[in-house]
DNA sequence: GACTGGTCGTTCGGAGCCAAATTGTACGGA
DNA sequence: TCCGTACAATTTGGCTCCGAACGACCAGTC
């Protein structure tokens, strides 16, 4: 398990590290949490209510969207659930043939996919749900709701910065420069 | 990008959903935040500072790490990083490949090796790191320092949680039952 | 020395993931 | 009707990740 050596401990090694250099330290520790805990709560919760049912975090939370939402168009639900459309026709797929999920053509065009549950998909989210949210109440039990408010707001108000601000600043980052493909995926035909 | 849709909306209508079974709600809202942010976060840097030097999200903090704490062992290194051995031993020939690390076998214990930076590694850190940090207080923009150790402390207190009570948890939740297989992984020779 | 049990790192199978390329549908003009 | 553009999902390629199985190694015991 992460964290063993004190993060606080850390940042200052890194300080050092620099020297002189100044670190925003608040900065640092928020963002390695963040990712930390991210982390291990979707351990915790694959390895306890979802691997029963044979379910990853990510088919999970597709399932748990259009559960939510009801039959939801698959651009609409990759955007909800965080995952590039070409992922979602994967687990999309494997949803359907495991006869969780349908999968139909929008009747007055073609080329969008409307996403529902079947009978099975919405019972085992009914029975799922309420286990899974037993466990994130587990994962959260040393914070009050008071905390887990002010948490889920702050995060909240990070997601924003970056959908609002981020693709900007990174274009300034570059000020101009080629953006630097990416290593992997397809690479261009020629 | 995702949360259009305000998840305090998704909250009733998945208590809506279950007929009057209560959720906790800001325990789910809180653990929704965290994965949304961490994505978020891990994607703006993976765009921005880190492309530039080919580095994906989880070969930078293995970077960080040694580069932090000097060489180590690399289980320790795996735990620090929050990643499973498997993935460092890739990981780690990765950046020797490109001559960024170094690998060692122990001196006296053939099994264990040992992870420590090239001096070409060091330089790529120290130049590399205050650009980092950068993006996380561009991440965090939002937030006042106040709010970050807030944020930084409430989910130690989650990882601490997992780490301290979730293997027990697991154990509790399973009653006996059988641990239920993974799907993917390696399959008995036999 | 040969067992024996435990602990390393490594291998490997399957799932996930992104983003570019591609395919297919829609729709507005020539 | 035939284009061209726009926008939908899908395919594809490369990489990442986990975790069970595995083999190398260590220490203790007989």
């Amino acid at each position: 398990m992460p964290g063993h050596r004190s993060i606080t401990e850390a940042e200052k090694l890194a300080e050092a590290k620099l020297g002189g250099i100044p670190i925003r330290r608040d900065q640092m520790a928020a963002v390695a949490n963040i990712y930390r805990a991210a982390a291990a709560v979707r351990q915790h919760l694959e390895n306890s209510v979802l691997r029963g049912s044979d379910l990853t975090w990510t088919t999970f939370v597709v399932l748990w969207v259009v559960w939510v939402w009801g039959e939801s168009e698959s651009r609409h639900v990759a955007e909800e659930a965080g995952i590039s459309k070409g992922t979602l026709t994967g687990v999309s797929r494997t949803l359907e043939s495991r006869g969780l999920m349908r999968r139909a053509v929008h009747p007055s065009d073609g080329r969008r996919v409307l996403l529902s549950l079947t009978d099975e998909g919405e019972a085992l989210m009914e029975r799922l749900f309420p286990e899974f949210n037993a466990e994130e109440t587990f994962v959260t039990a040393q914070l009050s709701d008071e905390e887990c408010r002010r948490i889920a707001e702050g995060l909240r108000r990070v997601v924003l910065q970056v959908e609002l601000h981020g693709e900007e600043r990174r274009l300034a980052l570059l000020d101009g420069a080629a953006p630097a493909p990416r290593r992997s995926g397809r690479r261009p035909r020629s």
